[in-house]
DNA sequence: TTGTAGGCGTTATCAC
DNA sequence: GTGATAACGCCTACAA
């Protein structure tokens, strides 16, 4: 088993003597303490910058009250989405000296209780930031409370006041795009739902409900079908969809994969889109830019997301719970097309 | 700024006297140490269970030679390529009982060296993964050496008996898919290179132009271009191509990201694919499975690279360099065709 | 096979 | 404003 190399290391202690101070003065000017005098801070601030000192993350955490870490738990069935938010979440803490511990997790594994767990006792991070499923895991948020461990969500689908989030209103949304639909003639408009374990997946097909009840078209349960967000399972349900006697002329699919997928599908079916059939997506990842036609699309802020996020769960202690949310944007591209029929 | 909470840490002492023996005992059941009776530690672990006690990392950092804690060092175009190989990394951490910290990086940015110092430091951590392309930057090298660090590379382009390693032979693997273009019968085979950053870029072009040669087919300046790994990238250059007085007949780019770009720039200019041009790309990432037509690609097994590495950099201390050969497939899809003329 | 003493590098507390 | 001293929870070294 691996074992570290060893180290020389510069301590606190080196700084202070090199800075004719003590430890203690040290310590405040590296956690910017008040009562330090402005020529020894200057002073000592040099000398840890001489030495290019690093002070131990382990020794703060071990001492101290806090251990300027935070965790992101975080899993989504696409690739585009955990980067974004890791990415974003990682930019924010480092603008605030703390340090992202990415957790990667399996939502069909149990151990994500364990996980967190460990973070908290064996890591001892300052706070969590959770996005969906596990947002919604009642002994997620039982355990959290339980260990009075702070920490903000991501798009949370249930006990929305119980924690600060970020999020977007998916239902509106969704209601926008299959308006979007409508507005170009359509009237039979199928919808390729998300993984039930996601909230999103039941508000945006609400969203789509809504819509065509709102502009008097019956809603067809045959036109409805369940999704996982992949892009198989797209193209798996777009061709169920063809397959009707009276197929749709549109479909909303509840992600961009499985939109690609639906096009996929529809490709190989040989029916032509968008003239044919106009497909459209949800969460502009790279995909709906990248399949051909490009796809219509709701362009969900991710970044933006986890910019919130991270501000809400860095910010003063005690602050009260705030909701962000954040606009989308309906972003029309070539495959949407009125039905030539 | 966030402070943790307040918690009730259940710690060594606490077992040692609910299990009636010294702190030293638990701590080697803890460490799974030799010279403990069979019977004293399955006390201890039932202890342990029952208290559901988990070491704080921080102590053990602090006070011994192992922070049980590894890196990876990752920057690439490709969310895939990220996913896959902090998946894979962290799988294999997990068997061991290891914490892997993921470190995004930018490419661009000069901070990589303060943040690998700052891992090294604040952190302690055990080990490194790299991936390209810091697996050739000098002065990360020079730091990690200096430093007495252990790391293993993915894909190194320089100096590869440095350290162990894993790897596809990226030149063979081009000239693989390039005389697949050659077997259908294309002649006009153009190129876009990925980022010249990244040493598996020139290691593609090379066996571009090896495999072309092996035929002699001239190879001729004017259908190479240089991308860096991206869609838009990807499509630019096709279009350039394209626009040739005598376009090529087949494009091979060196990314998945780049080929669907050059895909869409084909259907954009209304060049029918595969029958009036075949398309080849590099990779397999999700990308060349889900574009229209799907692209022939080499599929790069990341998740193994990912395995294999993470096993090199764990096992027993002090064992030899070994550099970890993979192999890739060549992916035979819709894409390709003979020319039409 | 088990236990004791000391220290890792920092922060908290309290005195100056 | 600044400094001494005692933790923090665990591991190393050595003793029994």
């Amino acid at each position: 088993m691996l074992r570290g190399g060893r180290q020389v290391r510069v301590t606190i202690k080196d700084v202070s003597r090199e800075a004719g101070v003590s430890i203690k003065t040290v310590s405040r000017v590296l956690n910017n303490e008040k009562y330090v005098g402005a020529e020894t801070r200057a002073r000592v601030n040099a000398v840890v910058e001489r030495l290019n000192f690093r002070p131990s993350s382990a020794a703060r955490v071990l001492a101290g009250r806090r251990s300027f870490q935070i965790a992101l738990i975080c899993d989504n069935p696409s690739p585009y989405y955990v980067y974004e938010m890791q990415s974003g979440v990682r930019d924010r803490c480092e603008e605030q000296g703390v340090r992202m511990i990415a957790q990667p997790y399996d939502r069909q594994s149990s151990k994500l209780i364990d996980e967190i767990e460990s973070l908290i006792d064996s890591i001892q991070i300052d706070g969590l930031v959770l996005t969906p499923p596990a947002t919604d895991y009642p002994d997620v948020l039982d355990l959290l409370a339980r260990r009075g461990v702070r920490f903000v969500r991501v798009s949370p689908g249930t006990d929305v006041m119980l924690t600060s989030s970020a999020f977007i209103d998916n239902e509106r949304a969704a209601a926008d795009i299959t308006r979007h639909l409508i507005a170009l003639g359509h009237r039979r408009i199928a919808h390729i739902s998300g993984d039930p374990a996601f909230a999103a997946s039941a508000q945006r097909t609400a969203g789509y409900r809504g819509a065509l009840q709102e502009s008097g078209i019956a809603v067809e349960p045959s036109l409805i079908r369940t999704g996982n967000f992949y892009f198989t399972s797209g193209a798996a349900e777009a061709e169920a969809l063809l397959a009707l006697p009276e197929p749709p002329t549109a479909i909303f699919a509840a992600s961009d994969d499985m939109a690609a997928g639906a096009l996929a599908a529809a490709h190989r079916l040989g029916v032509r889109v968008p003239d044919a059939l106009s497909i459209a997506g949800f969460d502009d990842t790279a995909i709906s830019r990248v399949v051909w036609p490009p796809l219509t699309t709701i362009r969900q802020p991710m970044r933006q997301m986890a910019y919130a996020a991270t501000d809400l769960l860095l910010r003063a202690a005690g602050a009260a719970i705030e909701r962000r949310e954040l606009h989308y944007e309906l972003v029309a591209r070539g495959s949407t097309a009125r039905p030539s029929r």
